[in-house]
RNA sequence: GCCCCCGUAGCUCAGCUGGAUAGAGCAGCGGACUUCUAAUCCGCGGGUCACAGGUUCGAGUCCUGUCGGGGGCACCA
């Protein structure tokens, strides 16, 4: 039996007391009630608050009420127990038969099992890292390529078609200043006062030329020109080889120059005139942002007839809704949250409702320390800590796993010496070793020719119990992930499963000793071992990390 | 000045969107391997949930304010 079962259950006594009018619901009966497992061992299996959400309005006291469900749901199969507590909480115990149960479920619905239908027939747009191509992608870019392919991986999970895209920012004045030092460094130049240094810039100027050794011949201007188009491209291909390396595949590159060139920004423009949500003033073209709840208006055409920043945004935006995504996110870092309010605003502009159709999330800063003391960045220097070097000083999973453990909205100081530590320290070793442990029974078992069978009834150890409704949470922490677009859940709700397994593994041999002749309750903990796999190994993918067979 | 995020054990953080006696890991101390991976497990100690009000049967969680830390407030991108 799992929660949404016992939800269900639950669900069907209310309605069975309204239809018997022994209760009164004003409100009609609820879809789902909360059932959850008790942090306090003694309260049960599971635990539920119906009686004290719903007394009041029933016109009685949590304590009968909750009476009136327990007599009711004492004759559900499966249900051992019903006891009310403290102000009128149900803690249920579920029979050990029913509980077995997960084990079968789980091995049989494989790779799909934490599916659900949540998101079914949405078509959600997940935009996020779209780091300048000006240079590597550095640490401020990498948690969202971490957490926003998690999110991805998340929602297509619970049924959503995702797009993952990378927005290209390859328009406008950073690009001719990162062309500008480009050409400076070939020549041997000091860097332009507001341009890029830093190894690399010298480096990829040197690519250039030996792509095209002419350029160094030619006029400035034109020098600038190849400069510009080979090192943007150059630059394009360096940083989708570096996510790529690091897990993340996007589906749409999407060049912020091919909106300016086809006039999908005129189109989004003239949209939003024609709705009466732009005006002239001082020669510039504004968007009525406040009108929205954005502090000021903003300016979309500026008054030397270039379109702003923001003005690539409106017709990427409105781009995405003509693909038909009802559903828009830009994953930000916090250094742009200023931003949000005027994207809010836009989306508004154009007729859609805000938060809905556009949903915008701020990742706050990460710091590295090393050691325990912080590694001091400058981009001037060029001493930023570029995606590779994380890589290299940790590895993907660990990387992956570090940015995806702690939610989006606090800051983390993520220590070095401690993800690259192979040891129980570092949460990501602890998961992965539960995993490899897992899969080295697996692999015993199939030596002695031992194969896994469904006997619920037999697995009635109290840890075989945690493990089986660990095991049976997996749905609802994928589902909870997606709606609240929190993965760090399932990195949390890993390390409790994992250390679920541990403690049945310390406590309930597997496996038959010596010449032992196997039996049900070996074959029942076998497949209980290979449900654990299966939850291990798809919570790990979900967030982007290996599940190793061996360690 | 205005806006966003954070403040929970010595440290790093959870807390299932208002529930029961606030939980993990690390660090400290003490235990457990002749047989399935000890990269594990078990036990002990450790708290004014920053502070002050408010909302209600009930607040770490919601509201207001204060303090502290971080990040922002362009016809730059």
């Amino acid at each position: 039996m799992t929660p949404e079962q016992l939800s269900t259950a639950i669900v069907g006594v209310l309605a069975a007391l309204t239809d018997d009018g022994a209760v009164t619901l004003p409100d009609g009966v609820p879809t789902t009630v909360t059932v959850e497992r008790p942090r306090q061992k003694g309260h049960g299996d599971y635990a539920t608050n119906v009686a004290l959400q719903l007394a009041k309005k029933a016109g009685t006291n949590p304590r009968d009420f909750a009476g009136l469900v327990a007599e009711r749901l004492r004759e559900v199969d499966g249900i051992g127990a019903v006891d009310i507590a403290g102000p009128g909480f149900l803690n249920i115990t579920v029979e050990a038969g029913a509980q077995g149960e997960v084990a079968a479920d789980v091995v049989a619905a494989g790779e799909a099992y934490g599916a659900s239908n949540t998101f079914a027939g949405e078509k959600i747009n997940l935009e996020f890292v779209s780091a300048n191509p000006t240079g590597p992608i550095h640490i401020g870019g990498v948690r969202w390529a971490a957490v926003g392919d998690a999110l991805g991986r998340i929602f297509e999970k619970t049924g959503a078609t995702v797009s993952r895209e990378y927005y290209f920012n390859d328009h406008g004045a950073q690009i001719d200043r990162f062309s500008s030092s480009l050409l400076a460094r070939a020549h041997g130049r000091p860097t332009p006062e507001d341009g890029y240094g830093g190894q690399y810039v010298d480096d990829l100027a040197r690519a250039v030329i030996g792509q095209r050794p002419d350029v160094l011949g030619l006029p400035d201007e034109e020098a600038r020109e190849v400069f510009r188009e080979v090192g943007v491209e150059m630059m394009f291909d360096e940083i989708k080889q570096s996510l790529h390396d690091f897990g993340v595949d996007f589906d749409v590159y999407f060049h912020e120059d091919e909106l300016h060139r086809s006039g999908a920004v005129e189109k989004a423009v003239e949209r939003l005139t024609e709705l009466g949500n732009t005006y002239e003033k001082d020669g510039a073209l504004w968007l009525r942002t406040q009108k929205f709840g954005d502090d000021k208006d903003r300016v979309i055409i500026k008054s030397d007839g270039q379109g702003s920043y923001l003005s690539g945004d409106l017709a990427y935006y409105l781009d995405k809704r003509n693909r038909g995504f009802d559903r828009c996110f830009i994953m930000l870092g916090a250094d742009h949250h200023g931003y949000v309010a005027r994207l809010m605003a836009m989306c508004s502009a154009f007729g859609d409702e805000p938060h809905v159709n556009l949903e915008i999330l701020i990742g706050q800063m990460v710091n590295l320390l090393r050691a325990g003391k912080p590694l001091r960045m400058s981009k001037r220097a060029g001493t930023v800590v570029r995606i590779d070097d994380l890589v290299e000083a940790i590895g993907v999973d660990a990387a992956r796993y570090a940015l995806a453990r702690y939610t989006s909205d606090s800051t983390i100081d993520l220590d070095l010496d401690l993800w690259a530590k192979r040891s129980s320290d570092n949460p990501v070793f602890y998961v992965q070793y539960a995993h490899a442990r897992v899969a080295s029974i697996l692999r015993n078992a199939a030596d002695l020719g031992l194969a896994p069978e469904s006997h619920p009834e037999l697995l009635t150890h109290e840890k075989e119990g945690e493990l089986l409704r660990a095991l049976a949470e997996f749905p609802r922490v994928v589902a909870a992930a997606a709606q609240l677009r929190e993965p760090h859940r399932v990195a949390r709700y890993l390390e409790a499963t994992a250390a679920s397994y541990h403690r049945f593994y310390d406590n309930c041999r597997v496996l038959p000793m010596g010449d032992e002749e196997p039996s049900d309750l070996h074959r029942a903990r076998l497949l209980l071992v290979a449900a654990t796999r299966i939850v291990l190994a798809n919570g790990l993918d979900l967030l982007g990390v290996s599940a190793p067979e061996r360690m």
